[in-house]
DNA sequence: TCCATTTATGACACCGATGTCATGATATCG
DNA sequence: CGATATCATGACATCGGTGTCATAAATGGA
């Protein structure tokens, strides 16, 4: 591969002026920089990022970290979306900035993880990105101090900096925007309770109720841990059959996931139950493939990952930035950021606003307007 | 960030001394040996990768570009398997080489592929991957001779080494396995015609049926745009209402892929018809999110990203090994490599040997055998 | 016209690890 | 015991860009 002093010798410069040509320092001559130009045309001239770097002291390399390490073991069918969606957000927020962004998968096996971060840091990157695939706490290795760290759906003890999806926000989102379609028995399936995801939006599921002066009934509420491989489907089922033989059996259901949703549809029609006339079916995640796909449409909430990446992008940059003004500042030890996505509505929920009490009003969207 | 000047000074010996422990190169005393790892330990050392692969003119890291980039403008609803299979299979091939693997994501962007290719080229690496989100033809820019690349998921006009899924050959199994269940009346419902899977996967069904010495019905072969935003759902409808209202319908439906499938359960059950009671699906892609959540799980055709990953991972470092012993040997040009996977046989397809004819035998199992 | 800038370019050291060669200290063998 | 092989280690050059400083030519203002 050709060199600077190649491109030097055939254009007949210095190689420092190439240099030049490259970086737009010093002032360089029309002719030169045309010589110079052509040259490394003729030569396919590409520069080495390795003698620039080790000069410079700067890699202008970001390292992504990304794969299912959880804290419990878990099967890999518990899985979150796509992590993709995570990485494109970031490489949005990073792309105008210079950087590469060098990304490692640890194909789910925590012990990779120490090792992809001591690559990265043999090629000296200048910040690191941990992806997870679910919202979830995590314990990395320890890190040199000036190399800034941010954590993407996850969250450690340590303080160091996350970007989290709001669990608790969209599902009270969703429930509220139930609630103003009119419907007053609302089911839940929560995921598991060892899942940060099956606390959290329970609580926004809670929350929302309270709000509308609707009681939680519990007989309206189950952790169900609908993908284990064989007893999965009959738990759900058998969640589903208590819920529906209820005097007052829910107008809705809620599913911890999107992932359960489908499930639910597939039981709920072998029950005999048409969807959403006889019954509503929401989930979470907006896991798009499924979301959209399902017949009909389900109404879900964004698990707003793009956003996500966005802000772990533009956090890092910030962190990067203000590594060498603050040298010995306090520990950055922010609370998280939690970002929100919106509520999908779709056609797996029917409206019942033209129902009873709301019917009665002439302009009938009193409780739509919380 | 400490050097290995650093540790030497540290230790008491001189830099070559350092590097000799790191590599394992000459002979280290016992007690230098110990004082080295000690000083290393101390000042918290990670090798610097820029200079040592300037020095050895060899980078070991892999370049690999992954996206939805499309030779026609689809939009990204289409899309197939998350590559993040493929990314694994290649990362398990290559992680015992030593390599490092850079991925990078061109966000669906064609005109980003380039600008990666250089950055990749500059950083020096020793061979490219470039993977597909499905199955097409692609056109990637000219690179330099000496380096290595490997398609997968695609291929090119320029004999460029390409690992593809054998769709032609994964249906072909399908349908057999269908006809062998006791199936005769088989719909297909394609992807469309545009679309590589949507000719390659319709030609292995067909030849099936030709062995099985079951004539083709065009009634019942439909290519659909099922992902069409709007329309997609009625054209789906539509197909499947001709077919189900013919004289003499189909106990089965053939989907293009998974995602298709869970769209055709949706609407069978909207039709009233039990799955796979009255009808049977089966879909392609082994999709596994949707494939085993599905109820009941669907009956489908593994695509096998993981082991083409592999494959392209092996391919590559035999192209990498090689490059140096065959220098100037006649151009590569060989035909891609067709990777099949196996049937997944699942509750959505009915086993309907005990009927008619071979009931009436005593050892019924005969066109199973084919 | 002469000195002060500005412009254009080159010489040279340096970043950090490692290959090559040299050197001194032991160990082995006839 | 001397000659040679082996071991342990260091000095130094090198990889390919780029920062620093020097130098030479062109320009400009008094």
């Amino acid at each position: 591969m050709a060199t600077i002093y190649d491109v030097a010798k055939h254009a007949g410069v210095s190689p420092k002026t190439v240099s030049r040509v490259m970086n737009g320092d010093g002032p360089v001559g029309d002719k030169t920089r045309a010589a110079v130009e052509e040259a490394m045309r003729a030569l396919g001239f590409v520069r080495s990022n390795a003698a620039r770097m080790m000069r410079a002291q700067k890699s202008g390399i970001i390292g992504l970290i990304t794969g299912a390490i959880s804290t419990t073991g878990l099967n890999h069918k518990q899985q979150g979306l796509p992590d993709l969606f995570i990485v494109q957000g970031i490489q949005r927020a990073l792309e105008t900035s210079g950087m590469t962004v060098m990304i490692a998968d640890t194909a789910g096996r925590q012990d990779r993880v120490a090792p992809l971060i001591d690559t990265f840091l043999s090629h000296r990157v200048e910040g690191l990105i941990y992806v997870a695939e679910y919202h979830q706490e995590v314990s990395l290795p320890q890190l040199p101090e000036d190399t800034p760290l941010v954590l993407v759906n996850c969250f450690d003890t340590k303080g160091t900096p996350a970007i989290l999806p709001d669990d608790k926000r969209g599902q009270y989102e969703l429930v509220r925007r139930l609630i103003g379609a009119g419907h007053r028995r609302i089911g839940y399936l929560a995921l598991r309770a060892d899942m940060v995801a099956g606390q959290l939006r329970p609580q926004g599921y809670r929350e929302a109720l309270a709000e509308a002066g609707i009681p939680y009934d519990p007989a309206l509420f189950a952790h169900t841990n609908f993908d284990l491989p064989e007893a999965g489907p009959q738990l759900l089922w058998d969640s589903i059959d208590r819920m529906l033989r209820l005097a007052n059996p829910p107008t809705v259901i809620c599913c911890g996931n999107d992932q359960m949703a489908l499930m639910v549809y597939g039981i709920l029609r072998t029950m005999g139950r048409r969807v959403p006339d006889e019954i509503g079916v929401a989930g979470f995640d907006n896991y798009r493939v499924i979301a959209e796909t399902l017949y009909p449409p389900l109404t879900t909430v964004d698990l707003p990952y793009n956003a996500m990446g966005v802000r772990a992008g533009e956090r890092l940059l910030s962190l990067i930035a203000g590594e060498e003004a603050q040298t010995s500042a306090p520990p950055p030890t922010q609370s998280p950021v939690c970002v929100a996505g919106p509520v999908l509505w779709r056609a797996s929920v029917a409206e019942m606003r033209p129902t009873n009490v709301l019917h009665m009003k002439p302009n009938g969207r009193k409780t739509d307007e919380v």
